[in-house]
RNA sequence: GCGCGGAUGCCCGAGUGGUCCAAGGGAGCGGCCUGCAAAGCCGUGACUCGCGGGUUCGAAUCCCGCUCCGCGCUCCA
């Protein structure tokens, strides 16, 4: 059984079932409005790597992941460029998908937009102000925070302390109640996108649309419930007071990964930093920012430098080469391996201690290699492709790549000389293959002719 | 101000009170292998884990204080 950090106890705790075998976890999705960037990656990889982990244990994991096709930013776009808010939400979320394919991340079971849950988000807040926990302002319907029982569980932080709050905050809708209280329907202004309700046309307001999608598509007490760790406050924590005035219990755990820092500062949007995952998977081997990731335990600040892409990418190619190494041989995984492996990925996903493991495979296969026993090189070999496709990292070996006819007839050239033992000739056929973009190498069955 | 989290070798980065005189990767250097390479293997790097106290038979790990850094405090993953 895996344990996790949770938010809420501030603790490592097994990941409780609410139904045995069975795993319900809600990752907070895209607001689709521009191109997904490396925090997104992040985001994406962690979950991905730690369903594919639960799912390769056995356990049947049901994994909803939310599209919030309306927002503020949104619109705000729409309104900048005369477009359709919904077309720039459909084009993002297109994008979205590109750069989810390139990392080679798993579509989630269930992918819910809001625009498709307006009605429901309508009912429940209906529902919230014959609870009296929201009520009706100005410019439209707000949470009564106070009405919350334990508001601040994830933020770790009373109403006192968020009301003296040093930032220049904004406080939006002057009739607030409280300055905490927060929108959960915004009255449409002229010219933005609308849905009828009860209080007049308009758009839902802070995130109810995860509350809603969650409860019903898992139902209430749902295993996990996370995202980033900017989405502590305010989002999840009015994601759960929604639930929980609800009567809800709502996710039974909470967790959150940390920040990919550029230069040591939080990457975001104003510092104009953002560098897009698309250009990244183009610049770089896309399985290394998942090794990358892999390597830094998921709640740490980590750091994406153009050396920490090549180091990864060098990491990668010693991967290659031992898939290549041993290919065709056939084996059984080591148990004892494995084990480690998951009591690795049990302690709070330990993925760095999974990659140690996976080295060591490579290391210790690549010795029998050389001493020509087979039989440990295919186990070793086994236990290295098992561990990586759990954590959906992609191994290859290389087969299959195309070779043009003229680069092997160069190889074929270079091997005559060689064996006239032409030195001169053969470095100056290997220099051309090179120049090529490939790269030959002189293995004990012949040379091998591969991408460089 | 309040809250959360960091500080480990040249770089990245694990670390579960004793098995840690601290993983793994990258880079460097030396060696083996090779016609030379490539790939691979072996060797080599922290007398120490930001600083100062404390608990303990034993601390990178737990506690207290300090310094520095990052993040959040109403629409960022």
């Amino acid at each position: 059984m895996i344990s996790l950090y949770d938010t809420a106890t501030q603790q490592v705790v097994p990941l409780a079932q609410r139904d045995p075998g069975k795993v319900s976890m809600y990752v907070c999705g895209p607001t689709v409005y521009g191109p997904p960037h490396l925090g997104h990656g992040r985001s994406v990889l962690v979950y991905d790597v730690l369903r594919r982990y639960l799912t390769w244990t056995g356990l049947d994991v049901r994994h909803v992941s939310n599209v919030t096709d309306i927002d503020d930013k949104i619109i705000e776009r729409a309104i900048n460029e005369g477009r359709d808010s919904s077309d720039i939400a459909r084009k993002c979320e297109s994008i979205w998908w590109e750069a989810m394919d390139r990392l080679d991340v798993q579509r989630p079971t269930e992918i819910p937009h809001a625009t498709d849950y307006v009605e429901g988000m309508v009912a429940l807040i209906s529902a919230l102000i014959e609870r009296g926990s929201a009520y009706l302002a100005g410019d439209g319907v707000y949470l009564a925070v106070e009405t919350v029982a334990g508001y601040g569980l994830l933020n770790h932080q009373s109403l006192d302390d968020l009301r003296e709050g040093g930032g220049d905050r904004e406080l939006v809708g002057a009739e607030k109640r409280h300055p905490a209280d927060f929108a959960l329907w915004k009255l449409a202004k002229p010219g933005e996108p609308s849905w009828p309700s009860p209080w007049g046309d308009g758009r839902p307001g802070w995130h109810t649309e995860c509350v809603v999608m969650s409860l019903d598509l898992l139902g209430d007490g749902f295993d996990l419930h996370s995202g980033g760790l900017d989405l502590v406050f305010p989002h999840h924590e009015n994601e759960r007071a929604q639930a929980v005035a609800m009567g809800n219990r709502f996710a039974n755990h909470w967790m959150h990964h940390g920040f990919i820092e550029l230069e040591g500062e939080k990457m975001s949007k104003s510092l104009g930093n953002v560098r897009n995952l698309l250009d990244l998977t183009e610049a770089y081997d896309p399985r290394a920012f998942r090794l990358l990731i892999l390597r830094s335990h998921y709640r740490s600040p980590m750091e994406v430098t153009d050396a920490s892409m090549t180091d990864a990418e060098a990491a990668l190619d010693r991967l290659d080469a031992f898939t290549r190494r041993t290919e065709g041989l056939e084996g059984k995984p080591d148990a004892d391996v494995l084990d480690a492996f998951r009591a690795a990925m049990d302690r709070d996903l330990d993925t760095a201690g999974a990659v140690d493991l996976l080295f060591r495979q490579v290391r210790e296969g690549n010795s029998a290699l050389d001493a020509g026993d087979e039989v440990v090189a295919a186990k070793t070999a086994a236990t290295a492709r098992e561990i990586a496709g759990a954590v959906g990292l992609e191994l290859r070996s290389g087969a299959g790549t195309e070779v043009p006819a003229e680069v092997l007839a160069l190889a074929e050239q270079r091997q005559t000389a060689r064996g006239a033992k032409d030195w001169a000739l053969a470095d100056q056929l290997r220099e051309q293959i090179s120049a090529a973009g490939y790269t030959v190498e002189d293995t004990p069955g012949g040379p091998v002719v591969r991408p460089a």
